[in-house]
DNA sequence: GCCAACGTTGGC
DNA sequence: GCCAACGTTGGC
């Protein structure tokens, strides 16, 4: 089992929706390398930290899972949808999704300020410079390390 | 709202 | 294949 972590813009997706829906399906990813991750690495059963960013306090809100194998973005073939892509079609389709399952909410937010002052974190994709990649690899230890700043159980 | 850091596009 | 222009991300 692998470990990731997937920002969502709160204001359009939050943890507390996906506590709501239980399941989403993720779509709208149009990086290359989010794609590639989405498409060929990310496997069912692997951990999720679950990110708000462009907020008030961004930071890690909770941790999800992936439900279900990546399959074909059918919104980037969608001229009505934001993440219409004319380059994408049904038969060779260029973006992927997959579904996400709710797993919990913390208690209390694991900030990126916090993140940012953790000796231990230092090294995390999500604090490099320019990092921007809205599904990013984490290691087991980064993983831990953060449900325990959470004052989760792991 | 600003802007740094990237990624993408398209003319050449 | 280069690179300038433009678009996006996301913290502040």
């Amino acid at each position: 089992m692998k470990y990731w972590l997937m920002k969502s813009e709160p204001d359009e997706f939050s943890i507390d929706d996906l506590q709501r829906v239980k399941v989403e399906p993720w779509c709208g990813i149009r990086n290359y390398q989010a794609r590639n991750f989405i498409r060929n690495e990310l496997q069912i059963g692997d951990a999720i930290l679950f990110y708000h960013s462009s907020c008030k306090t961004p930071g890690v809100v909770g941790t999800a899972r992936v439900v279900g194998e990546a399959k074909a973005d059918t919104t980037a073939w969608d001229p009505e949808s934001p993440y219409f892509d004319p380059k994408s079609s049904p038969e060779s389709p260029r973006w992927f999704q997959l579904d996400i399952g709710f797993e919990r909410q913390f208690a209390k937010t694991v900030s990126l300020k916090e993140i940012k002052a953790d000796s231990q974190l230092e090294h995390m994709y999500l604090v490099q410079k320019g990092a921007r990649l809205s599904v990013q690899p984490v290691t087991e230890q980064e993983w831990q390390r953060i449900l325990l700043l959470a004052g989760e159980k792991l």
